[in-house]
RNA sequence: GGGGAGAUAGCGAAGUGGCCAAACGCGGCAGACUGUAAAUCUGUUCCUUCGGGUUCCAUGGUUCAAAUCCAUGUCUCCCCA
């Protein structure tokens, strides 16, 4: 017998909080209902969170749930205060605007929206932004105890830190709206996302109820679910590289940094990362890591490149990888840069700068001095030598910084 | 509105006239060891034409000399209303 989403998705470690355990297991395993994830456009492209929760978004869709994308246009001109210890900096419309139509391109590409059971993309500032600020106390407002609001967990570390304004305090009513509102209209019943989203789940879940109840009508309850947040061995957050944040969006993060991100994952995480982006059984997961853990690494990197950037691409990035560390430190595909042939005769302190491998001169001559980079495969001893064509091989020359910085330097 | 405390490097935090480019911890980077992992140990962490230059919220001032003293401003926190 085949198994039940919810035990599958319970065995994969998808599940950190439920409002009604009992129902939402019913509802999961039984016919299609609709539920939906909200993301906030806050910047313009998706962290590895909104990948994570897009993961779960797309089993529930194979299994022929309706799934509805909320992509938050609203509540990103508030700003979402949970966990964070100072406000941020407020978008410009502008801003949210055009995050909105990149996040929506790229959601297009972990998420069904054609064929079959299609997710429907919905924006809050369809709803939100026209109604006007009377009317939204009166009907919305008027349900939320400030007091209840203070207590939660997830104002704490603000109120700890100083405080809160009223524009932020507004963002949790905002998001409880949206999901009464899509209730509605749709007729959805389940909110996803991240634990951190839990509190404004919650909110949505009581908010439905509260007006059921003013309007003296008896409303299904809305059910909530939250995975976990991603959390690396040391307890830091997953998603860096080492040039950055791992974006998932292949102008901002390249598919080679983005595979060498995973393939230096710990140890201790990769069964985790395994059962999350990847569909393999359990138990393959669990042997593959028990017995070769670089392996497993190998195929994790592998199949989470070739979910965001492509096949092609990850292959790429494999045989790169590969060629780059097995043995010659040389690839075709290795990241590389063009300068201008005219700046030959240079010194290697300042070709580091002009190549961006060191961000200032300093920095250049310490890691020479540390022994930390290479040029073609040769320790660089002095931060005297200068690099003339004799140093190329054809027109290019390979830098590498540490041990995991490799560059490529082709003179044009 | 009244009273109090404070603003120092990516972060936390010392320094209250010269010995301060600024202790210490975290984080970052590099080296050794490894498996492109972790742990551990070592070095390093403003810029530089290697002469020096520019820094301790901002602007002025005092002084031979200011992160440190004075004035004004900006911001933050705490208590009271």
């Amino acid at each position: 017998m085949e198994k039940k989403l919810f035990d599958i998705l319970k065995e994969r470690g998808y599940i950190k909080d439920l409002t009604h355990e009992k129902e939402i297991i019913d509802l999961i395993n039984g016919e299609p209902m609709t539920f939906y994830l909200g993301i906030d456009p806050t910047a313009d492209s998706l962290h590895i969170g909104h990948f994570f929760a897009l993961t779960l978004f797309r089993w529930l869709q194979d299994f022929g749930h309706h799934g509805i994308i909320l992509i938050g246009g609203a509540t990103a001109l508030i700003g979402d205060p949970t966990g964070k210890s100072n406000m941020r900096k407020m978008l410009s419309k502008e801003e949210v605007a055009h995050n909105k139509k990149e996040v929506k391109e790229l959601v297009k590409r972990f998420v069904k929206t054609d064929g079959d059971n299609p997710a429907i993309i919905v924006d809050n500032a369809d709803w939100i932004c026209n109604k006007t600020y009377v009317d939204f106390m009166r009907d919305i407002g008027v349900h939320f105890n400030v007091n209840t609001m203070l207590a939660a967990d997830c104002y704490k570390k603000r109120l700890e830190n100083g405080g809160l304004t009223f524009l932020e305090m507004g963002y949790m009513l905002m998001q409880a709206f949206d999901f009464v509102h899509l209730n509605k209209e749709y007729g959805c019943r389940l909110q996803i996302g991240g634990s951190d989203q839990w509190g404004n789940i919650l909110a949505g879940a009581d908010l439905s109820r509260k007006i059921g109840y003013s309007e003296g009508k008896k409303i299904d309850p809305l059910f909530g679910l939250t995975c976990p947040l991603l959390i690396k061995a040391d307890g830091e957050k997953m998603g860096k590289t080492a040039t950055g944040t791992l974006w998932v969006s292949r102008d901002k993060t390249s598919a080679f940094d983005f595979y060498q991100a995973w393939i230096n994952s710990f140890d201790e995480d990769v069964e985790r990362s395994l059962s999350f982006f990847t569909r393999m059984e359990i138990s393959a997961i669990k042997e593959l890591c028990k017995k070769d853990i670089r392996q497993a690494k190998k195929i994790l990197a592998f199949e989470v490149t070739k979910l965001v950037h492509g096949e092609e691409e990850a292959l790429k990035a494999q045989k790169t990888a590969e060629e780059l560390f097995s043995n010659k430190g040389v690839s075709d595909n290795m990241p590389s840069i063009e300068l201008s042939k005219n700046i030959l005769n240079i010194n290697i302190v300042d070709l580091l700068v002009e190549s961006k491998i060191a961000s200032s001169k300093s920095e250049a001559k310490r890691l020479i001095d540390q022994n930390g980079i290479s040029i073609n495969q040769e320790k660089v001893k002095s931060s005297d030598q200068i690099i003339t064509e004799k140093n190329l091989s054809g027109n290019s020359l390979i830098i590498q910084k540490g041990k995991k910085v490799f560059l490529k330097v082709i003179f044009i």
